[in-house]
DNA sequence: GACGAACTACCTACCGTTCGGTAGGGTTCA
DNA sequence: TGAACCCTACCGAACGGTAGGTAGTTCGTC
């Protein structure tokens, strides 16, 4: 993988976070290298494999950072849960990104069947790894809920995103800070009870 | 608002919905009706026109019923807020049907400055009636919750809609369900503190 | 009741543009 | 020398939208 090919995966991920996949073009993203079209094509043959790539480097690159806070055995449990609450915080702070496979989540029927299973397969990581980090967190007593962490797991994922895309029509940034003290207060409980009394 | 006009917005909503709004053509809504492309245009001169059109439609038909459900003085919160929970549920018996507003949330960016308009607006008429509700709830002593209303109506509709786009690429129903029982759960935390204990 | 004006609904044919993608040639560099 | 890279020039198809015309209905006026 070339510099210039990273370059064209930068860009085509740009757009696809902005317009969506359909929306975006090869001439769009020639536009923005600075190359020509054909140029585009020369290292994604085509637009379907162009998607794949710019998938599958977000969720690779996504992978490790989760994989390296799970494997630190000096991270406890809310560190690791607040880490991935601030890669959400990370897409707030700007005017009007949002997650790449949220993006995308819009537009599933419409998608090639090759980007829809990297689509699906980066939401089943995500909503894995979180599950496995409220599962440690609960038998090392840092969390305290009642459902089956899988189910937890969802929630969190799914509201975390819901909140992603519905901030960018609003124009409101706070909305996302708000889901995420929800979801503090659904895998500790306990927070909320010494609130309420 | 004749038959064919109303037709045309059946049709291109329900493609909004499936493929999105830039992976719809005319053409593909000519060919659903049975009429010819040009007599689309007929009704609605430009895209926008046809897009800004089918989200007003939409978004009507939904306070309408929003607002009789919370005049009704014999509804108590509850009901309320279970009538908004339905409405989600019937997307999710559905193979890949998600709201209309939230199917558009991935595209914001390239949608005319119109249709981001009415897309944004309904997002802030749900918030503001489940904020209502909320507040009744609350009022009523129906609810206990600790939060402000309004933050607290936000991360519902924000979940609800990250689970319905979720779920299309999961594959997985029962996601929308368990994030209605977190929301259940946060607007009356008293029922997850007996069930701690 | 008859007749023409005006209007709605829909059509065929076509506009210029852009789409994803192809063919082939020139340059760079190992 | 040959592979990698990027180019110009092009393709057929589809895009949003326009032009011009044809049925059929409505309606005011004699």
């Amino acid at each position: 993988m070339n510099a210039t090919a990273d370059r064209i995966l930068d860009a085509g991920q740009e757009l696809i976070q902005t317009r969506g996949f359909s929306a975006m073009s090869f001439q769009d993203i020639a536009s923005e290298v600075g190359i020509k079209k054909p140029s585009i094509i020369h290292h994604f043959p085509t637009k379907a494999e162009l998607g794949v790539a710019i998938i599958r480097r977000y969720r690779d690159t996504f992978a490790v950072q989760l994989r390296e806070i799970s494997e630190d055995p000096a991270k406890s449990s809310w560190e690791a849960l607040e880490f991935y609450f601030s890669s959400y915080l990370f897409f707030a702070s700007t005017p009007d990104k949002v997650c790449l496979c949220g993006a995308l989540a819009g537009e599933i029927p419409a998608l090639p069947e090759t980007m829809r299973v990297e689509v699906k397969q980066f939401m089943k990581a995500h909503q894995r790894w979180l599950e496995e980090i409220l599962q440690e967190g609960a038998e090392r007593g840092e969390f305290v809920f009642i459902d089956p962490p899988k189910s937890l797991s969802r929630v969190i994922f799914n509201s975390l995103q819901g909140s992603l895309l519905v901030r960018r029509s609003t124009e409101d940034v706070s909305q996302l800070k708000e889901t995420i003290n929800a979801m503090r207060k659904l895998v500790k409980s306990e927070f909320s009870i010494q609130q309420i009394r």
